[in-house]
DNA sequence: AGGATATATGAATATAGATTCATATTATTA
DNA sequence: TAATAATATGAATCTATATTCATATATCCT
């Protein structure tokens, strides 16, 4: 396949941007370049979302080793492992041709 | 919400990378970047996919903004609409932390 | 006009992903 | 140790997306 990337690498990349191309999954990361960390509880309240909802989302991050998480007492606390998925967004985000 | 991003660029942003992040999608975008435009079975050559699949990839892309085509005889081709698109897989490319 | 080539389209199916709900787990505190 | 708070988990369901297949359309060539 006459490609720059090859078919692994296709699958690598599709795999990461797949694992963030969701509003909420977005809007995790966002809140994260701006927190450091932050508990569930308060990804729940900002992103106003359902407790269980988000913690799939963030179990299913942390498995594709874009977040990482810590607990302290009763609360676990995730932050950015990955931290290249913010420039992607901030590509998107100044993209001023989005076609809508 | 308190995010940089409001809900509606969290959408805009999901729904742009929604659209790239699968592998026959990322490798569209890839070949048009080092392309300028391409024909339907040339894409489909270069990638070994089948006529109607990426035909179908082809048309949903252009509808969402991201490629644009013309007729020339016979042949249809495609060239990239939305530039801002291959940062996005560069960024991905150049990232050596893929958890994998 | 008729055949060949390139592409698109639509319906059917298959597959994957998101959401919800009920419940389990872990830690804290009274 | 019982109650509460924070989070995770699993199954069920819902929804979206991908793929395939058969066929339609458009253009070209003889």
């Amino acid at each position: 396949m006459e490609t720059l990337l090859s078919i692994e690498k296709l699958e690598k990349v599709a795999f990461i941007l797949k694992t963030i191309a969701h509003p909420l999954r977005i809007g995790i990361v966002d809140l994260l370049t701006k927190h450091e960390q932050l508990s569930v509880n308060e990804i729940c309240e900002k992103l106003h979302a359902e407790q269980s909802l988000i913690s799939h989302h963030l179990t299913n991050m942390k498995l594709k080793g874009i977040l990482s998480s810590y607990r302290d007492g009763k609360n676990i606390y995730y932050s950015l492992k990955l931290k290249e998925v913010v420039k992607v967004i901030e590509c998107m985000e100044n993209c001023q041709n989005i076609p809508f």
